[in-house]
DNA sequence: AAGGATATGTGATGGCCGTCACTTAAATTT
DNA sequence: AAATTTAAGTGACGGCCATCACATATCCTT
């Protein structure tokens, strides 16, 4: 096991001096999760900031219907508990390990006397924060103006990434469980299952095992204006 | 006119000697906006923060599909347009003043210099999007997770407050026109009148010119858990 | 007081999609 | 390889609510 009980790796820390570094280090709990394992409570009052080293968790939230609602993915390097380490107030969503994870907890009180010290941290605080607000908003205008479908091949444009042989051809490599895309679009398995059936009989997307490919992406990007509200102008 | 030519009253400067506050003043545009008036255009390139001093301002967003999405109003005393100043990209919204508006502007290096030397100030700001992020993140909920009448009942419920007269009645003053409560919950202004209108049925409220009585606000409050995935357990 | 703009109540209609119910396919375990 | 769990397609059904269409009502202006 690697044990790598170092912060150095860790995005927001990435300008820090050696020593600044010992001391954080010093002052983390440091813990391991096993996947599916719960880190963090929706309404706790815990107010640790957590560092991921290795793995990565999920960001989540169930309504009271018990339907789940996915907020974001945060992977190793970065960090997640800020909001409540910011303003003490009780953890807005849960977080559930995605995978084996390795993490660094640093209480409240420490984040904040780092902050006071190191302006460029702060700084990146308030650059990921902003990025935050950025990513609900968008969120929230899917949700008020795009329809279930429209919504999963929004989603399906943001995981693409260009493929490495093919010129003009996308992946979303691994695609992940249909329900996880489910929740992260607030819709249902089968909505989705249901899209992706219609776009594979389109011809533009084709899957192989893990991997989905996207024949041809601008077709898609179209697929989101028309249909929902196109006033023939 | 009044022409309080002052950043005194602004929140996020509550802190601040008069000293800075004078030099802030010195470097800020002062604007008058007519009700209605368009202050800031979604996807412009500008970057100056906004303070009120008179007048409120509503931030809001149409979708490709002509709907408003309403995001926040912002009263006199606090500001909007951070954002872009902090992160440098276009911005994520409109704004529309909602009433005749006095504001001072501010470039985003100005407000950046700020940041760097008053680190109270810094600490404001990232309190106010923490709880931006916040207020998102039960927005995205509320929309996935409810009904559209339930989100007619969760806006009424924050719109209220307790009645000074009356104990345990609350009131919605002004109540808004229904079409902007429809754009803050992400329906339309037709089932915001069939939601009202059946609680008016119901007795659960009441309404007099502008004001809007909550005869029942815990009758209420069950009707969001209810309806929507009473699972017998 | 009249007239125009804006706001509100309500019916009718139809489509989207959430829910239920299975079947089939993969993946994982024993 | 068989068995068990988890994932993925797909049909049927029905309710919610967006949309269209008017009928008031209320507010504001002149």
């Amino acid at each position: 096991m690697t044990e790598t009980k170092s912060l150095a790796q860790i995005e927001l820390f990435a300008d820090l001096d050696r020593e600044t570094l010992d001391r954080l280090e010093a002052r983390c709990r440091w813990r391991r999760y096993k996947a599916n394992e719960r880190i963090l409570e929706y309404g706790s009052e815990a107010r640790e900031v957590f560092f991921i080293l290795e793995g990565s968790v999920h960001i989540v939230n169930t309504g009271l219907t018990g339907r789940e609602v996915a907020f974001a993915r945060i992977l190793a390097g970065d960090c997640f508990g800020e909001l409540s380490a910011i303003d003490g107030k009780p953890r807005s969503a849960s977080a559930v390990a995605a995978e084996p994870a390795y993490v660094a907890l640093l209480q409240a009180a420490e984040f904040h006397r780092l902050l006071e010290e190191r302006v460029e941290v702060t700084f990146k605080v308030l650059f990921r924060l902003a990025q935050m607000v950025r990513a609900g908003d968008v969120r929230i205008m899917e949700l008020s103006t795009l329809a279930a479908t429209q919504r999963v091949y929004a989603e399906l444009l943001r995981m693409a990434q260009p493929d490495a042989a093919v010129d003009g051809l996308w992946v979303v490599r691994p695609l992940p469980p249909l329900r996880e895309i489910a929740s992260r679009v607030s819709t249902t398995r089968e909505t989705v299952a249901r899209a992706l059936s219609q776009l594979y009989a389109d011809g533009l997307l084709r899957r192989k095992g893990r991997n989905l490919y996207l024949m041809d992406r601008d077709k898609l990007t179209g697929f989101l204006a028309a249909s929902s509200g196109s006033k023939a102008t």
